[in-house]
DNA sequence: TATTGTTATACTCTATAACTATA
DNA sequence: TATAGTTATAGAGTATAACAATA
């Protein structure tokens, strides 16, 4: 049974979360746009690339985009600057096939160890193993949870409630 | 000492967190935005000062926003919508006393509800009390070692690197 | 001199709707 | 018909710099 309210503690356990989430998340687009004149969202693209090689758009926007265009206008970017290249598929030609250059590559592996610095000095330091082996556990489980819920990525389309402020 | 690299379960524990926190702010966004046209950083400076009544524009801006004029901006649409209002405040005549309207308040008693029922579904239903303790004790330990670190809310002005993509 | 807040401006980003093309 | 992707467009939001006023 959902109940109604929250407990004090579980208000302030979300309120931590909250509030956690956006300074890392701030201290870490800083690093980003001052080491690799990227966005967080434009890293999390290369970085995915960067494993993967090439992945079709709609493979790409999967939990990290919101709406179709919005990775279309990303992609843009990127190709643009030279860090993919953005081609047919042979399996489907509907798609487009997204595959990294050379020089996005080199781009990943030059800005990824002082990312990865960076969410070691402000996220994992102040914790013991012991802490982290549980912050993973329960974010992987509240993540799943999510994730299994009604709205994703480049799903369906909806509409949109206006702004009234 | 401050190590070099992650490990495998450290950055599965990053990335864990980074998605959950993104796909828990997008839901939340969505419903606070059907419910009460409000942004969620509008929705928070109405929160705060639905506790404090009245606050200066740089205690509202702690934690919250990261520019003096993205402040301003916000605080204009708040008072527009007749949310808040603006006014000098006695002790020092240099800031602006933000004190939130009868409005502001029944708004925020209208949202509040289904605000913690979003957060009570998604995040707090899929784990156990001890989770919930779990998590709110490692938040905050990481949120206070990030606000005790250099960059803050409305301090220092600095500079910005240019967008390079 | 330092701090509080506003304004002007430029820019980034997101999302909806309409459209094309393929499955 | 449904899906993949692009384009056009409009709006929201952010941040830097320059500025005025008070401490």
């Amino acid at each position: 049974m959902t109940g109604q309210g929250l407990e004090p503690q579980q208000l302030g356990a979300y309120f931590a979360f909250a509030e956690a989430a956006s300074l890392l998340q701030h201290h870490v687009e800083q690093h980003l746009r001052a080491e690799g004149g990227l966005s967080y969202v434009q890293f999390q693209l290369l970085a995915r690339l960067a494993e993967a090689r090439s992945l079709t758009m709609t493979q790409l926007a999967d939990g990290v985009v919101y709406s179709r265009s919005g990775l279309t206008y990303q992609a843009g970017l990127l190709e643009q600057a030279g860090l993919i290249t953005r081609g047919p598929s042979v399996d489907d030609e509907r798609a487009t096939l997204v595959t990294i250059t050379e020089e996005g590559l080199a781009l990943v592996r030059r800005i990824l160890p002082g990312h990865v610095q960076v969410v070691r000095r402000l996220l994992v330091d102040p914790l013991s193993n012991d802490d982290v082996r549980h912050l993973g556990d329960i974010m992987s489980r509240v993540r799943d949870h999510m994730r299994a819920q009604p709205p994703r990525s480049a799903a369906p389309r909806r509409r949109r409630a206006p702004r009234s402020v």
